[in-house]
DNA sequence: TAGATTGTTAATCGATTAACAATC
DNA sequence: TAGATTGTTAATCGATTAACAATC
């Protein structure tokens, strides 16, 4: 399963939304948020009416209205439970990032093979992997994030799928295999890198 | 200016390659190669092609020679030099980060606002903001990672344009302004996790 | 040869953009 | 009212997929 467009973009109006609220505006329109957020303003509207978002003709849409009904399309009234397999230098970033309490997320638990990592006692516990599907039951956890070598992604993948894990950020550069009703949204760094890299390089041979 | 599609799935296309070299595979099929990296076999043809990157009909293609070309084209001949703007969480552990050797990417240095964070002793130093323009200009960096709190991206972002930066990766949840001629990625872990959750709330819903 | 695979052209699909009626 | 903005339908665009001739 892919990840929409338009989910993105959502998220990112909110981004601008929340800014625009805090300058003590009280209203926007079509253009002007898609002027702060990079998208056309035709593109920001069938956002909006694509997820029931109504405005006023002429009157723009309210921001509080809007940050409301966007809040309300992610279910933010609950906090949403994270695990982080793997607690090498990526892992331990996220674990240490203080930002997700706005976005209603919070990091549970890590899990690693190495012993040497395991800390029960710190505010988020880093557990041996063996105690994962526990933990994931538990705590009735459905995201997780993969920041393990690339070798034994998959392995990771199966493990916190078969303990019920429904949605995968995944750090190592492989495709997952994975079962259809499993989300799964990959980053790697070093591709961006090189994907940038490669495109200052052309950009220079085309001098433009 | 956006990244290309293709060129991120060239990059997932070497992984898979490295990996099969590695197991003893001399040769690969648009069928093999697609399905280990989760891409149809008309679109692998038609990537290659595009690349002019010829195989042998019936015969497949060799997976040396394919390594070389994805190698040549990413220009893998050289060391490209990248610098982090901003050493928090996400800047350290991205210097601390070893597997950028490999991509024959090297992190040269690392730049905050914060006295506290200066190190110029370590492998990869951290120094004042101030001193960026200098080093980009002395090391002729082309590529940067952007990894300051979201209040300030922007004003590091014209900064580091004004310093001579052609690509951007970029960690805040903001869509940077900039002009044509640079190229911005952009990875917001926030908003990953939180498209993950939306979709696992809406399956779940579905039942399926 | 027969079967399999490439390489390319045409068809399809989905997402974005343009256009414009509705209306405040 | 006139001008501006929404909301939606149609047109465009680009990327993916299907089809198939070429050929090993």
């Amino acid at each position: 399963m892919i990840i929409n467009k338009n989910i993105t973009r959502l998220l990112r109006y909110r981004n601008s939304l929340k800014r625009m609220q805090e300058l003590g505006f009280e209203t926007v329109y079509s253009y002007n948020l898609g002027k702060e957020t990079g998208v056309s303003p035709e593109q920001v509207r069938k956002d909006f009416s694509q997820f029931g978002i109504k405005g006023r003709k002429k009157g723009g849409y309210k921001i509080n209205e809007l940050l409301l009904t966007i809040s309300d399309i992610f279910r933010k009234d609950e906090i949403q439970r994270v695990i982080v397999v793997g607690a090498g230098n990526i892992g331990n970033a996220i674990l240490q990032y203080k930002g997700f309490e706005k976005y209603m997320i919070e990091i549970v638990a890590a899990f690693d093979i190495n012993p040497v990592k395991y800390k029960k006692r710190q505010e988020i516990p880093v557990y041996p992997i063996e105690k994962l599907s526990a933990v994931v039951q538990e705590l009735d956890v459905k995201t997780a994030i993969i920041t393990v070598p690339e070798r034994v992604a998959q392995e990771a993948a199966n493990l916190i799928i078969a303990a019920g894990i429904k949605g995968i950020l995944n750090f190592a550069p492989t495709i997952l295999k994975s079962p259809p009703h499993v989300t799964i949204s990959n980053i790697c760094i070093g591709h961006e890198l090189e994907s940038l890299i490669y495109h200052s390089l052309y950009l220079e041979d085309e001098s433009k």
